[in-house]
RNA sequence: GCCGGGGUAGCUCAGUCGGUAGAGCGACGCACUCGUAAUGCGUAGGUCACGGGUUCGAUUCCCGUCUCCGGCUCCA
């Protein structure tokens, strides 16, 4: 019997029936057989060895790809898994999937490993790899896979819950082996532990089973592996260059703030360079924030417990929420974990006609939560962060304009930040908890929906996803090298309007409640800051920088002209430096560079004579003398523009 | 909060198998007055995170606390 497989190219050829994915491989070409780790058929992933039995379309896994790359991962982690279990008896091993770069495995050991374990587990994976172990698969009943793993309280977990998407079927799960080690897996591997060409153990790290902190905590190791050392030394690279990025290093190097210790976690005090850069991202929000017809309002830091209560926080947030304190006779004051109680208010304050509406109500507003310690980071993750918050109230009929608009709003505010690539998520109605008028959460979902589409961003359904309270768009952008990072959201509230009982009068005369929209477009001033020092590596486009251009006397004697000279480009709008301390001008230009400011001016005896400038630009290699003062103030005012 | 690893000068780090410490950069001073990525010389600066214990003696060993880092968890 012979058999019709058709390559992805469209052409079809025979081959006798049984034929495996390598032998196709093979007969298109040995480079290709080679470089194959696994093939996929009619659209699902299987082993090389496996045997075609029926006409099939086919698609040859190589391992320089992502789908390859993810095969050999998780053969790695098989692997890794096996040396643990040699290296520690007893050792009971979890699950082990590969992750984006790299893989994990998680175990339950007496002890924690150390990084001594790791050099060792290391070790035993090599002789493993070098031994050329082939990994062959088993289907068994699931009754046959609880006797091989009955002293894996783990696997028998994972069994006795399998499902279609874990196994090949309700009653049987496949299984791999290779030599004495048996794992249970739905596959593909690659053929054999040799094909493991680069793999590396990068960290040991605490997790609970499940990811439910009521369960055991595993001892997790992460590790990386590629198709050749090349690709994981460009890997390592890779993360060394983002770790040069980190904002917290550049933070200190470009002295723009500091986590002091006498503070307290999680709490960042701002120097004047990052003082300056908070201005500008802040006079840009409100300026953005005019222009998209938002009027401002402002709140104070604390509020009557009341207030939380009315508002649900402290139902629903209150572990978030630093303690009360008792003022005036036993009344309770919270500090403000968020804006939005205090925007109803304003709202609140008048009675409204739908003549206002819709009412969009902005905030630079400080909040502090109160987050767990272990997951504070930098400036991402802090216990006292600014929103620029808002809040806009509109009727039922206007939800669909405003939430479009809203989305074009932050599109447009991170595209002036530099960020060109977004990703949204979409999070829709849950199942069981939730309020409002279901067709209220149809309209405001598709409306969503549709400003995704018209606006061109790429986005995923997180199916029931959403607060009990209304759907949300999460807008993700991808910074320079490549991250993801949620910055903006644009979250409907069917409940806050409830609690507080808002109103507007219709033009019947009627009351109607009106519809709220949550939206921060940084996210936090912190954060989106913490962002861009990563996304730029602390080389701030111009209108950014704190410091726009350093003036770099030659010698002493043209101090005074260096000064007029930044008089004028003051005059100009430019944040400027003289640079008058008494080094040479090798050592004052390599310090303005060092701090990543985008332009230096030379002056020195030829530019007093004829009112000139020498400029270097930030990147370029060169610099250009002799340049009319005029003709540079024109220029770097241009280029150093702000977007608004 | 949980698991693991750290905390030595402003920064980056070395060091002390228990006898109170050192470099580079930075800062400060002096000299140099210089045309595009480091001028030279000198000086100051440390309760070795904090508290307790062991010891003749603790920065070093032990315990606790704080804090940072990597994860987990959390992120209505």
């Amino acid at each position: 019997m012979a058999i019709n497989i058709t390559l992805p190219d469209g052409s079809v050829r025979e081959y006798p029936d049984g034929v495996t994915g390598t032998d196709v491989a093979e007969s298109i070409g040995s480079r290709l057989a080679k470089a194959a780790v696994a093939v996929k058929l009619d659209g699902e992933s299987r082993d090389l060895s496996r045997p075609i039995e029926s006409d099939a379309a086919i698609e040859i896994i190589t391992e320089n790809t992502e789908a390859g790359r993810h095969i050999m991962r998780h053969s790695a982690a098989h692997v890794m898994a096996q040396a643990v279990l040699d290296l520690y008896p007893g050792a009971k091993f979890a699950i082990g999937p590969p992750i984006e770069d790299g893989f994990y495995y998680d175990f339950q050991v007496e002890e924690p490993f150390t990084p001594d374990d790791l050099d060792r587990i290391e070790e035993r994976m090599a002789e493993i790899i070098s031994s050329n172990q082939s990994f062959e698969r088993d289907v068994v009943s699931s009754s046959d896979a609880e006797g091989i793993f009955s002293d894996q309280p783990f696997k028998l977990e994972i069994i006795r819950g399998v499902d279609e998407s874990e196994g090949v079927g309700g009653s049987e799960v496949s299984i791999y082996r290779n030599v004495d080690f048996v794992d249970l897996c739905r596959g593909p591997h690659v053929p054999s532990t040799a094909r493991l060409k680069a793999v590396k153990l990068l960290r040991s790290a605490g997790a609970y089973w499940r990811g439910d902190e009521n369960n055991p905590q595993l001892q997790r190791i992460y590790g990386t592996a590629w198709e050749s050392k090349k690709e994981l030394d460009a890997y390592l690279n890779r993360r060394e260059e983002a770790a040069k990025r980190d904002h917290r290093k550049l933070g200190r190097e470009l002295d723009l703030y500091s986590f002091p210790q006498e503070l307290g976690s999680g709490l960042a005090v701002w120097h004047p360079n990052g003082g300056m850069l908070r201005k500008v991202v802040e006079d840009y929000s409100r300026q953005i924030h005019e222009d998209y017809g938002f009027v401002f309002v402002n709140s104070p830091h604390v509020a009557k417990a009341d207030l939380w209560q009315t508002s649900g926080h402290l139902d629903f947030y209150a572990d978030n929420m630093y303690p009360g304190m008792d003022l005036d006779e036993g009344q309770q004051y919270r500090v403000k974990p968020m804006n939005c109680p205090f925007h109803v208010l304003v709202y609140k304050s008048n009675a409204r006609s739908y003549r206002e509406l819709p009412l969009r109500f902005s905030e630079l507003g400080a909040v502090y939560r109160y987050e767990r310690s272990g997951v504070l980071h930098g400036l991402l993750r802090v216990r006292g962060l600014t929103m620029d918050d808002s809040h806009t109230f509109c009727t039922r009929d206007q939800l669909p304009e405003e939430l479009a608009q809203h989305l074009e709003f932050v599109l447009t505010l991170l595209g002036e930040f530099g960020f060109e690539d977004f990703e949204a998520d979409l999070s829709t109605r849950p199942e069981d908890k939730w309020v409002g008028d279901l067709e209220l959460w149809e309209v405001a979902t598709e409306s969503l929906r549709s400003a995704l589409v018209a606006a061109n961003v790429p986005f995923q359904v997180a199916e029931g996803e959403g607060a009990f309270y209304g759907p949300k768009i999460d807008v993700h952008i991808k910074d320079a090298i490549g991250r993801r990072w949620q910055m903006s959201t644009v979250q409907v509230d069917f409940s806050l309007p409830d609690r507080f009982e808002l109103e507007f009068t219709t033009p019947g005369n009627d009351r109607e409640r009106p519809v709220m929209i949550h939206s921060a477009k940084f996210g936090s001033v912190e954060r989106f800051i913490g962002v861009l020092v990563e996304h730029y590596a602390g080389a701030f486009p111009g209108w950014l920088s704190p410091v726009q251009l350093t003036i770099v006397p030659v010698a002493d004697r043209h101090n005074e002209y260096a000064n007029e000279v930044a008089a004028v480009f003051r005059a100009a709008g430019l944040r400027v430096e003289v640079d008058e301390t008494d080094e040479t001008v090798g050592e004052k230009i390599r310090r303005a560079i060092t701090q990543k400011h985008p332009a230096i001016a030379v002056v020195g005896d030829k530019d007093v004579a004829a009112n000139s400038v020498g400029v270097r630009m930030r990147g370029d290699d060169a610099e250009r003398r002799g340049l009319p003062l005029g003709d540079a103030v024109a220029e770097l005012t241009a280029a150093f523009a702000a977007p608004r």
